[in-house]
DNA sequence: TATAAGCACAACCATTTGGTTGCCCAAATA
DNA sequence: TATTTGGGCAACCAAATGGTTGTGCTTATA
């Protein structure tokens, strides 16, 4: 097996779904993070190694604390895969279209 | 762990990312999925059971091939994640906006 | 009918994943 | 200064993941 770290490996798991969200409304820190989780701090500190090193989140040290950030933009990405795998599909849809039409007489 | 079945789950194997593309083309049999793959035929048929379970994909008999059709609506649920990820997202934007709307005075 | 094609099932394997606990360190705070 | 608070590091664990090989069964085809 190998270590795959890209976006489509930080969505994948529910929990790191979670943090990204509560990331959408500002940078928090590990402690901030891990509230309302039933997951230990170490668990959370685990799912941001991986957020960080799939290029989700970057951590800035501030005093004691840890403070991360969610990078949105990289879910491009995964637009972009979803449409790219959508693009024969309406090419089909259309190819549909131009058959349905070329071949109605009435 | 537990095991999770759903598209997020889907969509983070890269071969089974390929496999999806690859069925938007239209439906194949699994020889013609592994085609092109350097993998075992065993390998896809894995890949198969775990896109089907994850309701990416559906399976038909037909004779003593088995056809598979990638079910492309399915993604919808990703993007509508990514969506909802960034709708704060935006807002702040818009409150960024609003801001500077509203101190500007030049 | 003999052979090839398409696939299922099972066993096996190394690595990854997602979680835990325990201990410890440094920075804030009372 | 004593004590919280925020977090790092390492070891450990069971289950999941992604792959392999071998065997055998059924459906087409030569």
């Amino acid at each position: 097996m190998i270590e795959r770290r890209d976006v489509f490996q930080a969505i994948a798991d529910p929990t790191r779904r979670m943090i990204i969200q509560k990331l959408s409304r500002g940078p928090l820190n590990l402690a901030g993070i891990g509230e309302d989780f039933g997951i230990s701090r170490q668990a959370i500190a685990k799912h941001i190694k991986v957020l960080n090193e799939c290029g989700m989140i970057s951590v800035t040290q501030k005093g004691r604390e840890q403070f991360c950030e969610a990078h949105l933009g990289k879910l491009d990405e995964v637009l972009s895969w979803v449409a790219e795998s959508r693009k024969v599909w309406n090419q089909r849809f259309d190819k549909l279209e131009k058959f349905l039409d070329d071949t109605s007489s009435e």
